[in-house]
RNA sequence: GGCCCCAUGGUCAAGCGGUUAAGACAUCGCCCUUUCACGGCGGUAACUCGAGUUCGAUUCUCGAUGGGGUCACCA
C-alpha cells in the first residue's frame, strides 16, 4: 500500500508538513524557569457555569502565579452547537470575575481594562494563532496527512447506518462496542478502492488506525490525581471530522502541542479519553503535556437528599449570572472558589487576611481529587468576610451599580441617599473587628430597606411580655423624651426610665431572678422602641440609628406604632 | 455492562504506618448585651465494610459496597 499517493489523493492541496508549522510556532521566550502555560478552551456553546469559573481560575493561578502565560482557545469544530456571541458574554463574565487571558482569542487592552470582541477575526492577539479552531482547518489536515502518509490513519467511508448496525451486533454479542481492529471495515482499503468511494461523491472522515493493546496498561502522571493507570485504546477513533475539522480528541493534540500548553487543566469527563490523547501524541513523534483532571461540582438534591452532579436546568445557583443578579460581590465568589480550590488556602486567609490572592502559593496537587460539594452556606459566610472589610464607600458603590443594573427602581433611591446610606454601611464598619452582615446586594439591601419610608414594614412580631396598652404607653413616652443630642448612656438611662416607670425591670437579670414581680425587662421595652422604628426585632445599634434617621423619622415613625 | 476515578463528622477538608484524628462552615449550649444575623467560650459529630501486610493500620495491598465519569463525525 501506497501511503504516500492516499495521503496525496486524500489532501492534494496540503503542501505544509507539521514540521513547518512547528518551526513557525517555536516556545514562547522569555519566561522564566517553571512557567506554566495553560489554556482554557471553551465551546461557544453560550452558557457560562461556576464549574467553568472552577476551572477557568485553576488555569488562571497555575499559569500567573508561575509567572506563564493563560490563553484562550475557542473550540468551535461542531457548528451545530454555536451560539452567536457566546464569547463575547464569556470573557465578559470572567472579566468581571477577575480572570482575564494574556494570549488567545480576546482582546485585552492596557492592564485591567475589559476584554471586547465586536470582530471576532480581529479578535485575537497572541503569536499562536489562530485561537479559533474552526480557522485552524489548514493546520489539522496537514497533521492528519502526515498521520495517513504514515498508515496511522485512514479514509473510512462506513455509514452511520452500518456504524450502528455494527454497534448493535457488538452489544448483542458482548463485544466491546465500535469501529476497531477487525470491525473497522474500511482500514485497509486499497487506493482502487478508495478512489471508487471518492468517484461515488463520497465524503470520508479520517481515522486513526489504532495499535493499541487494551491488555496492556500504561500509566501517566496527572498532577492533581498523581498516578493513573489506563488500558491503551483500541478504537479507530475519528480525528478528521466531514466538516474538514478535527474531533475534540485530535484538536487538543495538535493545539496545546503548537501553542505549547505545558499543563491542561480540563474537567474529568476527559480523563476516560487519555489513552486516546496520548496514543495520539505519540504517533505524532510529540510529548504531552501534563494533564488536571479536575472533579465536577455537586450538590444534594433537595427531593432525593442524594449528592449529584450540578445541572443547568434544575440548579440557578449553578449559572453565573445568578451571582450578579444577587450582587455578590465577584471577589467574594473568588474566594469561595479558591477555598475549594485549593484546601489551604481558607487557613492562609485567615493567616493574612489582607493579602492580595495573588501572594498565595496556589498548585496543582492541593487540588481536590474527590467530588466537591457547592455549599452555599460557605459561600455566605465567606461572603461576609470580604464585605466585612471593604469600606462603607465600596460598598455603596458596588451596591449603586448592581442597582443601576438589576434593580433600577431603586438605582435613584440609592444615589439620592448617598450620604445616609454610606453612615448606615459605616455602622461597627472598620477597626478590628467588623460586623459581619452583610453577604450580597440584595440581601444589603434587605438588611437596610427600613430606612425608607416606602420600604418600611413590620417584619417582627412586637414582644409578648408587653401588652397593647404598655406599648402605647412605652411609645408615647419615648416621644416625648426623645432627644437627638443626648449621647447612648444618657439616650439609654431615658429608656430605663420609661422601663422602670411602667413596672419593667431596668436589668434583665432582675427580672429573671423575679419574673413575678415586673412585667417584663428593658430589653423588651427597647424591643418595643426598635420594632416600632424599624420593623424588626434585630438590627445593629439603635442609637446610631437613629442618629441616622434624624428626629424627625424617628419621632414619626414612633408615633405610626402607637 | 466494560473500563477509569473517588471514599475521614451534615458540608469543605488536614492527615503520607504509632496523633487525645487539625481547622473552617453549619448545628447546639453558655456568656456578653437593650436586640442582633456581631463578638467570646464550649459541646455534639467522622476514618464505608471485609480480608491481608505489619509489633501496629485512617494511612499500604486486594476484594466488596457506594458515588461519579466514560464508552459520538459533542466538546
Amino acid at each position: 500500500m501506497d501511503y504516500e499517493k492516499l495521503a496525496d489523493l486524500l489532501f492534494p492541496e496540503i503542501d505544509k508538513t507539521p514540521e513547518d508549522y512547528e518551526a513557525m510556532y517555536p516556545e514562547r521566550k522569555g519566561l522564566k524557569e517553571g512557567a506554566i502555560t495553560t489554556r482554557l478552551a471553551p465551546s461557544p456553546t453560550g452558557f457560562i457555569h461556576l464549574g467553568n469559573l472552577y476551572g477557568a481560575l485553576a488555569d488562571e493561578r497555575l499559569a500567573h502565579k508561575s509567572g506563564g502565560v493563560c490563553y484562550l482557545r475557542v473550540e468551535d469544530t461542531d457548528e451545530k452547537r454555536e451560539v452567536e456571541g457566546a464569547i463575547p458574554v464569556l470573557l465578559d463574565t470572567l472579566s468581571y470575575f477577575g480572570i482575564n487571558f494574556d494570549e488567545g482569542a480576546c482582546h485585552l487592552g492596557t492592564e485591567g481594562s475589559k476584554p471586547s470582541i465586536s470582530d471576532p477575526e480581529a479578535a485575537e492577539r497572541g503569536d499562536y494563532g489562530p485561537y479559533w479552531q474552526s480557522e485552524r482547518s489548514h493546520i489539522y489536515k496537514a497533521c492528519v496527512k502526515k498521520l495517513v502518509r504514515e498508515g496511522k490513519a485512514y479514509p473510512c467511508f462506513m455509514t452511520e447506518e452500518e456504524i450502528e448496525e455494527l454497534r448493535k451486533y457488538q452489544e448483542a454479542n458482548k463485544i466491546n462496542p465500535g469501529v476497531w481492529g477487525e470491525y473497522a471495515k474500511h482500514r485497509n482499503l486499497s487506493i482502487e478502492e478508495v478512489k471508487a468511494h471518492l468517484d461515488a461523491g463520497e465524503k470520508p472522515v479520517i481515522r486513526f488506525k489504532s495499535n493499541g493493546d487494551p491488555s496492556k496498561y500504561f500509566k501517566v502522571r496527572d498532577a492533581i490525581r498523581g498516578e493513573i493507570s489506563m488500558p491503551e485504546n483500541v478504537q479507530d477513533v475519528v480525528i478528521l471530522k466531514k466538516n474538514d475539522l478535527p474531533t475534540y480528541h485530535f484538536a487538543h493534540v495538535v493545539d496545546d502541542h503548537l501553542m505549547h500548553t505545558t499543563y491542561v487543566v480540563r474537567g474529568e469527563e476527559w480523563m476516560a479519553s487519555v489513552p486516546i490523547h496520548v496514543q495520539l501524541f505519540d504517533a505524532m513523534g510529540w510529548e504531552y503535556p501534563i494533564f488536571c483532571h479536575n472533579t465536577v461540582l455537586m450538590k444534594i438534591d433537595e427531593t432525593t437528599g442524594q449528592k449529584r452532579k450540578l445541572s443547568k436546568r434544575k440548579d440557578p445557583e449553578l449559572g453565573l449570572s445568578y451571582y450578579k443578579e444577587l450582587g455578590y460581590f465577584p471577589e467574594a465568589v473568588r474566594e469561595y472558589l479558591m477555598t475549594i480550590l485549593n484546601s489551604d488556602y481558607e487557613e492562609w486567609r485567615i493567616a493574612n487576611p489582607y493579602k492580595d490572592y495573588n501572594e498565595f502559593n496556589f498548585s496543582a496537587d492541593k487540588m481536590s481529587d474527590s467530588g466537591t460539594l457547592f455549599d452555599l452556606n460557605k459561600l455566605n459566610d465567606v461572603s461576609k468576610d470580604v464585605l466585612a472589610k471593604k469600606s462603607a464607600e465600596e460598598i455603596f458603590d458596588f451596591m449603586q451599580n448592581w442597582a443601576n443594573e438589576y434593580e433600577p427602581e431603586k438605582a435613584k433611591l440609592l444615589s439620592d441617599n448617598k450620604e445616609m446610606l454610606l453612615k448606615v454601611f459605616d455602622i461597627d464598619r472598620g477597626g478590628e473587628k467588623p460586623r459581619k452582615d452583610l453577604v450580597f446586594a440584595k440581601q444589603i439591601f434587605e438588611f437596610v430597606k427600613y430606612f425608607f419610608d416606602e420600604y418600611f414594614v413590620y417584619e417582627s412580631e412586637w414582644p409578648a411580655e408587653v401588652s397593647v396598652e404598655d406599648r402605647k404607653a412605652i411609645l408615647d413616652a419615648y416621644a416625648k423624651t426623645y432627644d437627638p443630642a443626648d449621647d447612648n448612656s444618657a439616650w439609654f438611662a431615658k429608656v430605663k426610665e420609661i422601663a422602670v416607670s411602667l413596672g419593667y425591670a431596668e436589668k434583665p437579670k432582675d427580672y429573671k431572678k423575679n419574673p413575678e414581680s415586673f412585667k417584663g425587662h428593658v430589653g423588651h421595652v427597647s424591643s418595643v422602641i426598635r420594632i416600632a422604628i424599624t420593623g424588626r426585632a434585630n438590627t445593629p445599634d439603635l442609637w446610631t440609628i437613629q442618629q441616622i434617621m434624624g428626629k424627625e423619622k424617628v419621632i414619626k415613625r414612633v408615633e405610626m406604632a402607637k
